[in-house]
DNA sequence: AATGAATGAGACTTCATTCAT
DNA sequence: TATGAATGAAGTCTCATTCAT
């Protein structure tokens, strides 16, 4: 029950998503996720078949956690352009309070492991079936305010600049403050609100 | 003497290309990349000092062709409007017809190999001090047309959604044709424009 | 618990000095030391971090014994002659009967590995700053009966010969008997002992 | 004629010379013996069938210059005492200018590319069936100002002091001044002298 | 005769996975 | 249930040797 006592298994979790955000998955051998884990080499096989699985597994956690995030911070009370700009805002303010989950999603989805979940990607058609709230945004009632785009192209508006300063901010060449957040949430829903 | 007489380090370097782009650095051993180019292993290594040093070998040679298709679509007489959505189009068309270089820079990017270049990135700063076409139009004559935002901004709703769609592009999800790539163009612009 | 239940540490190096002593470093592939020990090749790397390191460590053990071999064979109450002629004879007596280690020692020192252990040379200055038995005898008590020579040339008149016999000996030219050993120490002591 | 117009052969075992004894054996690829040499890799393999062979030519050089130089050392007319000082003297003088051939001839007596020589030692036993200068004092007229004793150890006192001395004098710990010589030349005589 | 590009056997080393304790 | 010693397949790289030019 204490936060020592946690899972075998979330321990290797985390233990395993930091060494993966910092090594990669090819320079994070078993052995040493172990070792970080605290617990035996042999333990983490009995909590996942092989590497593989323990990365995909890594994958979920990550996921489930940024989803979470990103829903708490909906408010069904604000315009269009309210909601999206405070959707943005907090999502680019996790994943950057969160590097090693930054990190992470992107190397998943950058190779073989992360195919499958291409159609998924970071926030778009959230497992279990449910509708995530940027789609929703983009094609409830509020999506008047929006100019008549293809889906792919809202995702690629949003979520492509997002992604792009979030790598500036981890490589050190931006800090994302407030102005700077606010800005780019701005400039994304110019690119797709509708003209005047 | 004919066409298939290639210099033998570049039939290495096409070969390791090919090979990198579809399984990853990781996923590619010096054996394989030797016998998919149709040499002996060692050769692989009178050409390149290590396995490291080819990979980067091959990144110049991506980037380089990049940057040619890039400059060589640039029209100084277009309004600043025409000339962004003129490169836009022309960075989209040349990555969506060459997937094994999009494939192999996103993965170069996000490894260790290109650490280095995270500063230069995919047209920014390009090698050999020379600005780029993106830069330029960002900070030339024309860029009273844009608002007034810091660089890593412009460079985040350029080239991220771009990046983004190609993506979508390579796993299936989009079709690029010149409807769509003609919108993203165009919804960048709104995002970085000057008020009116 | 048998006595062929040995530390799998101790099997492998055993297993080393007799490769490396019958076919050199060069020629004893660690897959070989393997497979002479009875174990996997991945074993060696789990108890010494490479090959040179293995080979300091075979150095190690067979210094450890010598060095131990010569001290048992100290008789501080002999005079001067005769306790040298004492060190010398068992020192022939042990290497000879060692030949493994002879021929891994010499090796060890005339290669790279052995540059650091140059000044510490076979008997002389013993690792933990312990004097050794040798050097006692030159610069002790009973040094009156010597003449007044430079320690290098101590050594050299003492230990070269030996060296020189102990080949001799592995090759098959000469068998060190009693006789022969005890010819060989008093001319040393010939070499170096005080004009009567 | 001129001596950069030497024989090409000549070239490529001076400069094999040169890397073995800097380098060893098993660090120095024929590659780089070719290239020091200032001729291609394929010329070696005109010259000597393999590396071994080239190995072994070498000595056969080296070899024939050091019994050269000790036989023109010679004085039949000085007693058997002042003998062999000279010669003691002048091998010692030579090794010590020549550490190439001395570190070249200690590698390959230590290898099993010496291993057929054995016999032959440093300077007993000449190849050709010539007796050499050393032997022929121990054995000839002046033989009887020595103490009886076998070839191996009359050998033993007089090249195994040298030997290691020379050891020394090439690791920096011993300086070969005429009066070390001197002093190492009269001790190896004091050893084997008869009793007066 | 001379060259050096090309080759591939073989060396060292890593690490995912198993299994006896 | 937990452990970690043991394993060997597989990867990177070197270098002696060949052979077309």
């Amino acid at each position: 029950m204490s936060v020592t006592q946690q899972n075998k298994s979330d321990l290797i979790l985390y233990a395993a998503l930091e060494q993966f955000a910092e090594n990669g998955f090819h320079s994070s051998p078993v052995s040493q996720l172990a070792s970080l884990a605290g617990v035996g080499v042999g333990s983490i096989y009995r909590y996942f078949k092989d590497k593989d699985e323990l990365i995909h597994a890594v994958f979920t956690m990550v996921d489930d956690a940024l989803q979470k995030a990103i829903t708490a911070s909906m408010n069904p009370e604000l315009s269009g352009r309210s909601e999206f700009i405070q959707l943005v805002t907090s999502l680019i303010q996790y994943l950057d309070k969160h590097p090693q989950e930054f990190k992470f999603l992107e190397q998943y989805y950058s190779s073989p492991y992360g195919a499958d979940k291409k159609r998924a990607k970071f926030l778009c058609e959230g497992r279990g079936g449910s509708s995530n709230p940027f789609v929703d945004l983009f094609f409830g009632n509020k999506a008047k305010s929006l100019k008549d785009l293809p889906l792919p192209l809202y995702l690629a508006m949003t979520f492509g600049p997002i992604i792009f300063l979030l790598r500036d901010s981890l490589s050190g060449l931006v800090t994302l403050d407030e102005a700077l957040i606010q800005q780019t949430a701005e400039a994304s829903w110019n690119a797709i609100k509708a003209e005047n």
